[in-house]
DNA sequence: ATTATCTATAGATCTATAGATAATGC
DNA sequence: ATTATCTATAGATCTATAGATAATGC
């Protein structure tokens, strides 16, 4: 996420029908309460009470449903962070940055790993989106490859976390402390 | 990966059929070559001269199959990461146990992912495989949160690689410098 | 007029089981 | 005898297109 340019670029922009509207909302709903698996046409269909096929009208294919999900999440995660740095508070950048990042990521998992698993649609993504999501750590680290590294180190633990690849007795807590202070100074 | 607790043990055993290891072998060429949705029953039988349903006389289901490719994945890396550290070199332990991490993972991207994305099928892995692969990152940092954070920055930086998620234009031996530094100390 | 929806359906896969037959190891 | 393989097939999905019909907006 972090670029390298040093020029947080401004929130991006976002054009879709009311009804792109409702049908990407639904699509959240079901990645975010049974997983992207669960997410077929079909279902998709269904809940929102009409027929699949009707969908295409709304988005050319599955593929086209699915950037606008990533999309945004990536616009969430980044408001998060971009939030957390702006909140005066006696706690320092890269620990805020860090509990706003792992909040965002562990409370929404599906959609967390939809938007950062596997490939990412950069051609079809609105233009900037990457780069400002990205900023806050650019902002917190004053160094683009430190950032890209706190980035690394955030996206570790709560894909970790996620995914349960923590042995069960793990203090995590303590691990996001420890990894704080490796980045903090 | 990295336990909580402070015994690493020793390298675990392994008992498949030679057949079944013929088969193992099989499936983990087509997913180092072609990906993950590339291994199907029957893809994995055409490779092998046979037809699909013969391979359920070796393993029970494909889920099986994908936990013995697991497993080997993890024994590779951690092998890889066990030598790094003993390797007598000048060069500081963190600094040693990213390069190897970096290197395994890079060279076999979708093994690595297999083996490290989604949850893990804890129970029907060998016992200890996981804590030994894991070891190294305790060894290196001597603090069992440390170890955590280096190996959640490590995973971070080599599943955001493979997955070419980090801007085109970055430079990634300088983020790997800027971790290990972070991390060194 | 235009847009949203429907029905019907093509077309493509996959995993896994049942039961028969060939090959191999004592 | 036992193990490996085969054929045949059940059973379950999915995405997406074509063409017709209903609903909505000027």
């Amino acid at each position: 996420m972090p670029a390298d340019r040093l020029i947080p670029p401004p929130p991006p922009p976002s054009a879709r029908s009311p009804r792109a509207v409702e049908v990407v909302a639904a699509a959240a709903q079901i990645v975010e309460a049974e997983g992207t698996d669960a997410l077929t046409m079909r279902r998709l269909a269904e809940d929102l009470g009409i027929r699949a096929p009707s969908l295409y009208k709304h988005f050319p294919d599955k593929a086209a449903l699915e950037v606008a999900l990533v999309e945004d999440a990536l616009l969430d995660m980044g408001a998060a962070l971009h939030e957390a740095l702006a909140r005066p508070g006696r706690r320092q950048p890269v620990a805020s940055l860090l509990a706003a990042y792992r909040r965002q990521g562990v409370q929404h998992p599906n959609l967390y790993r939809l938007a950062t698993a596997g490939p990412l649609a950069r051609a079809h993504l609105a233009p900037g989106v990457e780069d400002w999501a990205g900023a806050p750590f650019y902002l917190a680290t004053g160094d683009p490859h430190r950032a890209q590294a706190l980035f690394a180190f955030a996206h570790g633990m709560v894909i970790l976390e996620i995914d349960e690849r923590f042995p069960p007795a793990s203090e995590l807590d303590r691990t996001w402390r420890a990894g704080a202070a490796a980045f903090a100074r």
